[in-house]
Formats: C-alpha cells, structure tokens, sequence
DNA sequence: CATTCGTGGGC
DNA sequence: TGCCCAAGAAT
C-alpha cells in the first residue's frame, strides 16, 4: 500500500539517532543470557560461538526465555560442540528435548548438526543465503546467527522487532502483511558497525520495555521517536489478522502397567503431531465423542478402568483425552500378542521422550509415574 | 500462502 | 477461566 511506504522513507531521516539511543540503551540494561556475549565483549570484536547462537535461536523460536535457560545449559553439557551433536543418537536428542514442543525442531536440529559437520567442516555458514539452506534455520534464524555471531548487517525480525517497529511507525497494516516494510525499515536503521547488538538490542527492547501489554513508555529509549506513543496508542500495535478459533477433539489413551510397574510404550510417526516422540497407545485424535467408552479401541483385551479425563490445548486444537488403564499380571503376557512398542521400567519412565500431553495421561492414570525419583524425604 | 506444528506463564 | 503470547519453520 502506497499508504504505508511513505513512512518508512521518511522514517529513515527522522529515526537518524534511533540506532545510537538503542545501543547506548542497550550497554546499560541489556539481558544477561547463557548463550549471549555481552556488548563489552561484542564491541572489542569477541564474538559468541556460532553453535551455541544457533542451538539458542532454535530454542528460542516461539518459545519464552525461562523456558528455554534449562534445556540450552542440558544441551551443551551433553553436547558442547556441533560435531558432538551430530555423532548424538536422534533418540537421546529427542528425550532431552521432551516438553519443550515443537518437536520437528529437535530433529532438524539433529539433520542441521550432521549437514554442518559432513558438508561445512563443523563450521556454520556466516551469510544469510548460506543458513537458510540448513534444515530448521528459517529466515529468522539465518539473519539472527549472521548479525549476531558473525557480526554481518541482517535485518533481524522476530516478534520483538514487529511489536517495536509497528508502534514505532504506528503501522496500521496488519502482520503478516507488514512483515515486508518491517523487514525494509530495520534495513534502513541498521548500524553497520553493530549489527549484532542492534538485533539483541531491538529484542530486548521489546521483551523489557515495548512489552505488549502496559508497554514501559517512559523508560523507553527511544519514545521520542515514536509515534503510538505520541498517539497513546502502543498498545493497539501490532495489528493482526484475526484468529481461527481452536475445535475441539477427543481420544483415548490406554495406560498398561505390567506386575512390576512397568509400562507399554509406543513411539509415534516420525512426521505430523508429536513427531517421532513416545506415547501409550491411544486412538486417533479426530474421533467424535459418542457417549459410549472408547476401550473397544484398546490395543489388546484387558479390564481397561476409566482414570478419567484430561484436557490439552494444542495450538490450533484442544483435545479431550479418555484415559484408561489396565494392571495385566505376570511379565506382560497379554491375550492378544502386543502390538509394536516396549515396556519401559518405573526408573526409564521419567526420561522417555514423552510429550508433556503424554506425561499428563500417564499422571492420570499412575499419579507420579513419569516424576523423576526425588530422595527419600527425610521427616525433620 | 494458509495451515500445521507445543507448551507454560501472565493477566 | 480463557485468551494472548513467546528470538518461527516447513509445507
């Protein structure tokens, strides 16, 4: 729209200073993080590993900080360098990342190591064009690594960068449409000199101050310059397309548990839902309710009980879960020869790939089964 | 290009 | 409680 073009080329004169408020911002208040190189270091040319940017952006993408702080310092304890994660089995890969979601990350993570050890000489490529042929590194990802480990001018735009820059040109087009002028106007701003700490200068900006909601406008080091804030309209920024609502699925899960505690396993495809991670047998998640119970869908004839109901919500559905469980005697001799999958002990149990939906049935059904064995509480 | 992919926290 | 959101990518 040529409505919106024009701001950016006047932007680019009046938002001269921008990128000198920002860092000077920055070197004052910036996050301390794991994975981060403080400006101190950035600034005399010491740059972070490029395997650890990495390994935190993928992390990171569509998932919290506090989230990720756990899983990024396991990682690189048990594989401190790319080409240790490439010789990794995919299962040991899988099972560290259980409960993080989505998991098509974890494996692309695993193929991106391998390609990177095999083809690159355990090197990560430095430009933009050369990362984003690497499964799992987008176009986020690409410019994220070139300007912050390698210190190349990329106009970095995650969620943070969107936020910041539609209030700071208070954009009225609405994401995904505006992500072409957001990406043209962070081009325009760019300091050629420190590219990298203006991409995690903008991303902290906008996770500490131009926060969605009650954005912290007066501490904001670049106010002046913006004119929601002028307007008082920060918060209606960033405009969105509106949302599809989520339906509601239903499905049964059958927890079988052997005389010594064991439990029956399976592991799910490697593609769609919950890819390549481990479950109990369950049911489709498309099936409708009839009111009946599901247990004719059990894998093998057993006194399935009903344990209940748990609710998921997934990001484009819910899901309402029967779960059922059955004590079969013996060392898991069923009448029916089992279907494909494994008993896992109550010690393997905890560190299975298990999804957090699949965590909350077995709970259903095996209150603290999938808890990792806490010492004996002493009684002081 | 719209859809498919998890999970936990904040309000 | 329900909705929004978080350093998006693949198809």
């Amino acid at each position: 729209m040529a409505r919106q073009s024009a701001p950016v080329i006047d932007a680019h004169a009046s938002f001269d200073d921008f990128s000198t408020l920002l860092l000077e911002w920055y070197d004052r208040h910036h996050r301390h993080l794991p994975w981060r190189t403080p400006p101190a270091d950035t600034r005399v040319g010491v740059l972070p590993d490029p395997y650890r940017v990495w390994l935190s952006e993928v992390m990171l993408q569509q998932t919290t900080v506090s989230a990720v702080k756990s899983y990024y310092e396991a990682f690189l304890a048990a594989w401190p360098t790319v080409e240790a994660l490439a010789g990794a089995e995919t299962e040991a890969v899988m099972r560290a990342w259980a409960g993080l979601g989505y998991y098509s990350r974890a494996r692309n993570l695993k193929k991106c190591a391998e390609t990177v050890a095999a083809d690159h000489q355990g090197r990560f490529p430095d430009t933009e064009e050369g990362l984003k042929t690497l499964p799992g590194i987008g176009d986020y990802t690409a410019a994220a690594i070139s300007a912050i480990a390698f210190n190349r001018p990329a106009a970095v735009v995650d969620g943070n960068v969107e936020r910041v820059v539609t209030r700071l040109l208070a954009m009225e087009t609405p994401l995904p449409d505006a992500k072409p002028l957001i990406r043209a106007f962070v081009a325009n701003i760019l300091p050629a000199d420190r590219p990298g700490d203006f991409a995690q200068a903008m991303m902290d900006l906008g996770a500490t101050i131009c926060t969605p909601r009650n954005p912290a406008c007066v501490l904001c080091p670049v106010s002046a310059d913006c004119l929601a804030r002028q307007n008082g309209t920060a918060e209606r920024f960033p405009r969105k397309a509106p949302k599809a609502e989520k339906p509601l699925r239903h499905g049964a899960a059958f927890v079988a548990r052997r005389g010594d505690g064991a439990v029956f396993l399976r592991k799910r495809p490697p593609e769609g839902l919950l890819g390549g991670m481990t479950e109990m047998p369950t049911t489709g998640w498309t099936a409708r309710q009839d009111g009946e119970t599901d247990t004719s869908a059990a894998p093998f004839p057993a006194d399935w009980r009903d344990c209940g109901t748990i609710r998921h919500v997934f990001t484009h559905f819910a899901l309402e879960l029967s779960v059922y469980r059955a004590d079969i005697q013996g060392s898991g001799e069923t009448a029916a020869p089992l279907p494909a999958g494994w008993w896992s002990s109550p010690e393997e149990l905890p560190g299975e790939a298990l999804p957090t939906v699949i965590k909350k049935a077995i709970e259903a059904a095996i209150p603290g089964a999938t808890k990792k064995r806490q010492r004996d509480r002493k009684t002081s």
